[in-house]
DNA sequence: GTGAAAGCGCTAACAT
DNA sequence: ATGTTAGCGCTTTCAC
């Protein structure tokens, strides 16, 4: 903090009028009717002397800071989730508002000495995110503050929350598969990523395959198979589809639940020689950058960071702040992994 | 900003005391010879009545906000960069101050608004980041408060600055493929990133050049060749890597300048029938995910995210911030695609 | 040992 | 149309 700053009075003394006129001409209030004449003595000394007002000292007398606070898990554990807080900033932005950030590394105790450090710096609102869309709720009495969910669930439903619409995803991937021609070799990679450490699954397994489930029900086709698994890493996802590639009926298509996983069937159905989309089709989940890089390019269902983001904070910022669950869109990349099925 | 907060007056009130004396309490300084009785009132109806300070209060009388301002230009383009952001917070909690985050999008106009905006709110310091270490200078007339450059160097060299030492992994990967046995057939894929878009290439693309030509002149050896390209994509290293499969020497051994570039080449060696190792050594910079993805796992030389965020939060919180270049190791991270040479 | 009072930079009644 | 005055919640000097 530099110590010597410009502050109002000084203006007011080089422009020879009150404090008072200095605050309503370069607060810009109108219906102050103020001259004219003084206004440009006002504005040239503020200008002249680089005044800057002093926006601690402005929030402790109107009591709203123009800052939120946005706490999260993790931000590096998914990386490409940066574009989450892309879309937050810019959104706080364009309302001027500034944005303090902050990750817990899921630890309770960083977390909530995290949360009281922006309500004591008088956050005007609080936005706490997930990495991992899945339950969770703020730490502590988060009552009294204004509160969005970031890409996570709470059990009370007392706080409004911005999800992807993962159901639809799930849908939407079989769709995209059924309009190819496939039917009955259907396979799941991933699944409600049922393993040793997570037994009760992650939310987002649960909310694709059913929404999965629910388009096979609806088009009378019935899933080939699904291997549950890890879906942190590409070994995985190889696992997972060598172990399916002598199943019957026989694959024609893998439908896997994120990129990563894809990655890995991508080597497996390589290293079996076989060809991508011709003998089998590959649709997947995020839209990584790895979606793109790979070859054949990957289609994918996208993630919807930048748009989670912004919509959190416009919604902690708009006016109707009420406890409802904001779905939003997953959209389709279309790229080269799906094909008709060899028959 | 909830309206209702409890204050040290109703503090003061509640244990029938002064509100200095609740002050020097709270704020629990020594010799202010304050009797154990009534600290333990205080203490107690704090406790009871959940006080919590206002720090913006607390900032404009001590001048001192227990803040920092982070503006990087863009970090959704390397994405892995997210543990650049990590550091820096970690080490700013453990000094308890907090971080306002923002990005510029290489907006100049943004870039002043962000910078402006921290500094209204009295930011203690500022860091100012690059997602591509580059020659860059903060925006305005930064005199006057701290700053601190991020993976970026400036012209003038009045500030000090956290960056890789670019250089020294230029020269480790050459001798990693020196220790392997590897002498005339090593080629680069990458080299200064001299491109149409950017003729000048970029900042790391010299540093690590000069270091890999530094390490081979001392040994007294001779590139087989550098292939010049454009970083950003695998395509890219898949390209170059296959205009320089029939060089003479020939290839034994890759250095690709990033780990996208050696994932191009990595997929155009496979599409050559070539094996890695066995055929051709590779290594590569920066030490992403997907480093360890790939088969066989990439032998990459790190970019120490992490400590650079640190370095720089602990250098501008420190008491000694001199203008001065801070280059932090890359550490080897040492997996399975080197080998001897086939002779 | 404790309290009164001033002031950080700003806003906003209320007077002129 | 402009100035006076009283805070916002906190720290800090000085007096009792």
């Amino acid at each position: 903090m530099p110590s010597s700053r410009v502050t109002q009075a000084d203006v007011a003394r080089h422009a020879g009028v009150s404090r008072t006129t200095v605050s309503f001409v370069l607060s810009g209030r109108e219906g102050m009717r103020i001259s004219g004449e003084a206004r440009q003595r006002i504005l040239g000394a503020a200008q002249e002397l680089g005044y800057r007002p002093n926006l601690t000292a402005q929030s402790l007398r109107t009591r709203k800071t123009y800052t939120i606070g946005l706490v999260s898990d993790s931000v590096a554990s998914t990386h490409y989730a940066g574009e989450m807080i892309r879309g937050a900033l810019e959104a706080a932005l364009e309302k001027d508002h500034l944005l303090y950030f902050a990750e817990t590394g899921d630890d309770p105790a960083v977390e909530e000495k995290l949360l009281q450090g922006m309500l004591d710096r008088q956050v005007d609102g609080m936005i706490h995110a997930a990495m991992s869309t899945r339950r969770s709720r703020p730490a502590g009495q988060s009552g009294g503050h204004r509160t969005v969910l970031l890409n996570c669930l709470d059990e009370s439903g007392e706080f409004a929350s911005v999800v992807p619409d993962e159901f639809a995803a799930g849908e939407q991937a079989v769709r995209l598969l059924l309009e190819a021609g496939h039917r009955d070799g259907i396979h799941v990679v991933g699944g409600h990523h049922f393993t040793r450490g997570k037994p009760e699954g992650v939310h987002a397994g649960h909310e694709r395959m059913r929404g999965i489930e629910a388009a096979t029900a609806a088009a009378g086709v019935e899933l080939a198979g699904v291997v549950e698994c890890d879906w942190s890493e590409p070994e995985h996802g190889y696992r997972a589809t060598r172990s399916l590639l002598g199943a019957d009926p026989a694959p024609t298509a893998l439908i896997c639940c994120n990129d990563r996983l894809a990655f890995g069937a991508y080597q497996a159905l390589r290293d079996a020689g076989l060809d991508i989309p011709a003998d089998l089709s590959v649709v997947s989940f995020d839209d990584s950058e790895l979606a793109s890089w790979l070859r054949p390019a990957l289609t994918s269902i996208a993630l919807p960071h930048h748009e989670l983001g912004r919509r959190a904070v416009s919604l902690l910022l708009s006016d109707d702040l009420r406890p409802a669950v904001h779905r939003i869109p997953m959209p389709v990349r279309r790229r080269e992994s799906i094909s008709s099925p060899r028959r």
